[in-house]
DNA sequence: CTCAGTGCAAACCGTTTGCAGAACG
DNA sequence: CGTTCTGCAAACGGTTTGCACTGAG
């Protein structure tokens, strides 16, 4: 896969070294499909024979998103995933499985429709957008996962 | 105000009891209009005379987000807000500023629109979905900000 | 050879937890 | 009065940082 290129092409321009342990974390970055924990990183980095300690890995994800080449993404798990951009989709968003955590990528231009308009509404520039759906994936719910309500019996109504 | 009535009726529903501290916790957030983090939270009581540990805080922020008077929010801040929902707004999202934090809240019922039909595609049942749009409020623009753009002068074509 | 990068460990910061003492019911 | 809550402080987990050492250019 030549996308680590465009990495190191990024670092020369900003004046950066190209190291071998930037090289080797955006080659797993590159090189993995999915939404990447810095744990996840760590363990296919140790895999590959690599030991690469973890301030590194932050550091080198850094120079990644800045470089415009991978996304940072906060499912509300506390802590943050990485996924390189280098896709099919360009622009996506996520439905998220509240039990197993299973993430599926969708599509949609209407949201980008709406974005601007709902920008333009309150005279704003909009610079990027998330819209991620919460729920219960097919296989979850046919296991018999529900999602328990253990709110108030009626919230409004009989103040 | 009442709803602090709401979430007593709520704790006596489950069997706990209603503290002076809960009550203190959920008086400033139910009388707070905006999106409350745990500091905001602690210093307003504070300033009430009232002095609560953070724990307390926390732990009766969950009881309120339980009872599903109160949402809890990220903004990709490092820290969690709460927000309550008796409000004129049910469900709305946000239009959050890069620059200065500010946040407009708006309202899309083609949003729900979406989700379900994305839901539907995917054999997904939806719980809950957030939209969020990043970016610069009129008055950052105004006063001449920007955001630079440091990624790859142009990152796909030139492989 | 020089200067930035790396690894380690300590620091950080928001949040959670354990436990002795206080308070609700 | 028993049971749950509170406050404190220590623990936690992901992330960041300081510093001596290594390595890229």
């Amino acid at each position: 896969m030549p996308f680590i290129q465009l990495f190191e092409r990024y670092l020369r321009e900003q004046g950066l070294p190209v190291t071998q342990q930037r090289t080797a974390v955006a080659d797993i970055v590159f090189s993995s499909a999915g939404h990447l924990s810095v744990d996840d990183i760590e363990q296919r980095l140790r895999e590959s024979g690599e030991r690469i300690g973890k301030a590194t890995i932050y550091r080198t994800l850094d120079l990644l998103v800045k470089s415009g080449l991978v996304d940072e993404r906060d499912f509300g798990e506390g802590f943050k995933r990485y996924e390189h951009l280098l896709h099919r989709q360009p622009v996506h968003q996520h439905l998220v499985c509240l039990e197993c955590g299973k993430v599926i990528e969708f599509r949609s231009d209407e949201l980008e429709r709406i974005q601007d308009q709902v920008a333009a509404t309150h005279d704003f520039a909009p610079n990027r957008h998330r819209f991620e759906i919460y729920g219960l994936c097919h296989e979850c719910r046919q296991a018999g996962v529900t999602i328990p309500y253990e709110g108030l019996t009626c919230p409004i109504e009989k103040m």
